[in-house]
DNA sequence: GTGAATGCAAACTATTTGCAAAGGT
DNA sequence: ACCTTTGCAAATAGTTTGCATTCAC
């Protein structure tokens, strides 16, 4: 479950990796891993803002891609227009993103599709090297 | 396997429901279904346009939807930019896609999520009603 | 003949790039 | 002080809409 603490040690990874801790990067990490639902670049830029007044569109976008580099935040295929982003805790995480209120819930995947990407591999000469699973539905909270 | 013939029971499934089968449609849906590979609204403009000289890229966007809207091509998530259309031949398939050439293959899905959906129902109280699932690597081809 | 469908131009949304100024170390 | 990072403005890409004309039926 993303929280203060992931968001901390999101900030410690960039450290780590030698890119500056500055507000804007701070205010962006905040407001992501506080968030219980994706975001579009515009939503983070609005509650970035609470904390980092005078944040640009740009640097959302530049700092998104930064982190979604280092597997800090992952970017899910949401309606409409796309492009979602949520916070990444798990190595190899997929999403349960609720249809109502946006909510989402990472879960550890790909242990289940194993037969299946046997079979096709035996079938159809196919070597997977990656997959998207996305689930979408209603949360407990909006049923 | 898309070829000729889907395209014809495409375009009889778009007369069916009371759409008119005007030239643009028709290369539209013929150059789709002869692709072996995912199709941006660009590419398919350029296909399309060898037997429909004077077609627009609006005409292909509003044909997409249709045909979209009908459950005759799919929509898949591809880097760049995210959208690919890919002819849709079964009622609930999934796609395979070929990182090199680009080359679609559909396969039926869902069976082998259904112990994980059930798994992840009874854990966090989500009902999941729909999935998205799409593998990438590479074809027999292009290994 | 009539209404659906098309193509153009323009509007809009989403995202990226160039560059001078600001800020972290 | 240095070099990364930022914010603005402008460029670019992708997609949708308004409207007069064309075309399938």
């Amino acid at each position: 479950m993303p929280d203060l603490r992931s968001a901390d040690r999101a900030l410690e990874r960039l450290e780590q990796q030698g890119y500056r801790l500055t507000r804007p990067r701070r205010a962006i990490v905040a407001a992501l891993y506080q968030a219980h639902s994706w975001l579009r670049p515009e939503d983070l830029l609005a509650r970035a803002r609470r904390t980092c007044p005078g944040l640009g569109l740009v640097t959302v976008y530049r700092t998104l891609t930064l982190l979604e580099g280092l597997g800090l935040v992952r970017r899910i295929h949401v309606e409409p227009g796309c492009h979602g982003y949520a916070p990444a805790g798990l190595k190899h995480g997929h999403h349960l993103v609720c249809r109502s209120c946006n909510r989402v819930l990472e879960f550890p995947g790909g242990e289940d599709l194993r037969p299946l990407i046997h079979r096709l591999a035996r079938r159809t000469g196919f070597v997977v090297e990656d997959h998207v699973l996305e689930l979408t539905g209603r949360c407990a909270h909006c049923r």
